[in-house]
DNA sequence: GCCATATTTCGATAATTCTCGAATTATCGA
DNA sequence: TCGATAATTCGAGAATTATCGAAATATGGC
C-alpha cells in the first residue's frame, strides 16, 4: 500500500541503523546467519528489557532490515539480506556519476577471505 | 583527541545521512565532484534558511562525510570520499562471516558504466 | 479451562533532535 | 574605518525519538 520513494526508504533504513542497540542487533543477526535468533535471546544478549527490544526490532523490521516468523511461542528474527542490499546499492549508486573512487574496489579494504561470493 | 570506536563513528555517519535534507545535500555534493559547492548555494538549492543548513552541514562534517574550506568569504563544501568509504566498509564488513550473499557482486545491481574504477 | 511462557502494545516521561530568526564573526572593497 | 556580503553561532520552542513498567495478546501443556 504505502509505496515509499527510494530515498525515503533509505532514510528509514539509515535511521534504524543509527542507534547503538539496533546496530548491534542487526550485526548480530547478520553474523547469526539465516537461522536468526529468538527475540528473548536478543534482548537478554543486549541487556535491554523485552519491551524496549520489541520496539527496536519493530523499527528494524519496518525499515526492511530484518524479518520475523513465529514458531509456536517463539519469534525468530533474522537479517533481511535483500533489504540491506537495497540500502547498500542506494548508497553506492551515486559513485558512478561523480566519485567512482569513493566506492571502487571496496572489497580490497575488507578482510574477506577470497571466496567467490564475497569478492565477486 | 576524541577517538571514537568504529561502531560509534558509523552511528554518527548513519544518523547524519538519515535526514531528508542532509541526504539530499550529501548526494548533491557527491555528484558535484571534487570542486564541491558553496554553502549559500546549497541552502538555496534545498530551500532551507542558511542557519538551518549550516547546522546540517556541520553535522555532516562532524560525521566525517563532508569537508569544508574557506576561500575569502565563501565556504566550499565537498564530499569526503574516504569518510564515506569508511562507512561503506564498516557496513560490508560483516558480510564475510555470515552473509556473503548480502553484498557479493554488489556492482552488478548498479547502472554503472563498466569503468575500471567503478567496477574494480 | 487454567496457568505459565514469550512477546507485543500501551502510555507516560525523559531525552534528543530539528528549525529558524536574531545576533555574531569573518572577509572584502572602497 | 565603514558598509555590504557570506556564513556561523546562539537561544528557545516544536517535534520526534527513546525508554521501560504495566497491561494485553498469543501459544502450549496439563
Amino acid at each position: 500500500m504505502n509505496e515509499l520513494a527510494p530515498q525515503d526508504h533509505a532514510i528509514e533504513a539509515l535511521a534504524a541503523l543509527a542507534h547503538e542497540t539496533r546496530l548491534a542487533v542487526f550485526r548480530m543477526l547478520v553474523k547469526a546467519g539465516p537461522g536468526g535468533l529468538i527475540a528473548g535471546a536478543i534482548a537478554e544478549k543486549q541487556g535491554v528489557p523485552p519491551s524496549t527490544m520489541s520496539h527496536h526490532l519493530a523499527t528494524l523490521e519496518h525499515a526492511g532490515l530484518v524479518q520475523s516468523t513465529r514458531t509456536s511461542r517463539l519469534i525468530h528474527y533474522r537479517a533481511d539480506y535483500p533489504g540491506m542490499r537495497r540500502l547498500l546499492v542506494f548508497l553506492l549508486a551515486d559513485c558512478c556519476q561523480g566519485a567512482p573512487e569513493m566506492c571502487g574496489d571496496l572489497f580490497a579494504d575488507l578482510n574477506c577471505p577470497p571466496t567467490p561470493l564475497c569478492n565477486a
